[in-house]
DNA sequence: CAAAGTATAGAACAATGTTCTATACTTTGT
DNA sequence: ACAAAGTATAGAACATTGTTCTATACTTTG
């Protein structure tokens, strides 16, 4: 019945821990995300997360900066129309949030109470953001979004997925299609901020 | 130096407690947010909370059908010019959640682990959302966003407006001037659903 | 194979939400 | 005015939380 009879190796002991806090959180959310529970079930002795990641704020570090670098690759532009590639990047955006929801929880949900991210942490959220800035700047080289600073204009896309993403991570989306609904959305607040150009007045 | 000799008379121990805690939560945040401090500010006793709010997640929910009641009424439309008015219900939105930081972030910003809403409070807030669905509804009898469901489009303008405002709240808006700049994002959003009717293609 | 390193169990601490008790005060009905 | 009912209070108490500390036993390293 002995789970593991010797001591877990210290190689072992950060990335599962790692698993076993993020699974904990997808199974019962900020609520059983306890340093005793996430240490029983990656069979580890809880001093080992103050050991390995400074406590529970430090894991939670971990797992935001794991998310956001994740997060930075998929985001990233690969060359193509840049009209195109912005909406996919919306599309990878909400796409990262569902696959990732217990990343995204951390990251963006601010259900922990007590936990900001560390500067080094913050670095790596502002460079995922700049992959977002750099969608707009390669539309507007080719006349989109006028008159509009990048990053402002990006902190508006942003805030409108996060928005429409979060209310659907917490499960208060009733739309029929959620993937046609969102398509919908992006499309409709992109050409929002794009009218200008089409009929300027 | 004591500062109530006397017992709270009943009657002003649920209007204390509700300013204590709005007061406790606009000064220190969810995480100052604790019965004994909440009691201590009030000049009540720990019990009072359970005795007349059922415990903190009672008092939670008391902020929270308060906010939603103040909501509704701010929403309502008047009977103008639709369009106008759904502009002017956004601005509305966001006046309410700058001005009651405190009750947006238990309605809206999920930062109390623990704690949902009443059936009673799901109620209110749904009461809440349908005066944005009226304003939607107004402005189809006129012609405006053709073609989509006025709960779905309420939903999506309110994420939009929601992702926007909360990333204020959380202090994460980095705009020059942030009542245009909210402007700027509403107009936008709200031209870019619209703009089927103008241009169909 | 000895020395350094480290994972572990377990006790311990303060703070939290919550419950319970007895006491002292208020309110209410007559 | 006064007795009876109601209730606000202080304080102890409990389980759970994050966190720290200790001694012990195991691994890794030179």
């Amino acid at each position: 019945m002995s789970p593991r009879p010797q001591r877990t190796p210290s190689q072992l002991i950060v990335p599962e821990v790692m698993n076993a806090a993020l699974q904990l959180l997808s199974e019962s959310g900020p609520e059983g995300f306890t340093v005793r529970a996430i240490a029983r079930k990656a069979n580890v002795a809880p001093m080992a997360i103050y050991n390995h990641f400074d406590g529970k704020n430090g894991l939670l570090d971990a797992i935001w900066t794991e998310g956001f670098t994740i997060l930075q690759r998929e985001l990233a532009p690969i060359g193509g129309d840049p009209e195109d590639e912005l909406l996919r990047s919306g599309i990878a955006y909400r796409k990262f949030a569902l696959e990732h929801k217990s990343h995204y929880t951390v990251m963006f949900m601010n259900r922990f109470v007590g936990f900001t991210p560390s500067i080094a942490a913050a670095y790596v959220a502002t460079r995922a953001f700049q992959e977002l800035v750099k969608h707009i700047e390669r539309c507007q080289s080719v006349g989109m979004f006028p008159d509009i600073a990048s990053d402002n204009l990006a902190q508006m896309l942003w805030a409108a997925c996060h928005g429409y993403i979060s209310l659907e991570i917490l499960d208060i989306n009733f739309a029929r299609d959620r993937d046609e609904t969102f398509l919908q959305f992006l499309s409709g607040v992109q050409r929002g901020f794009d009218a200008l150009r089409v009929e300027p007045r």
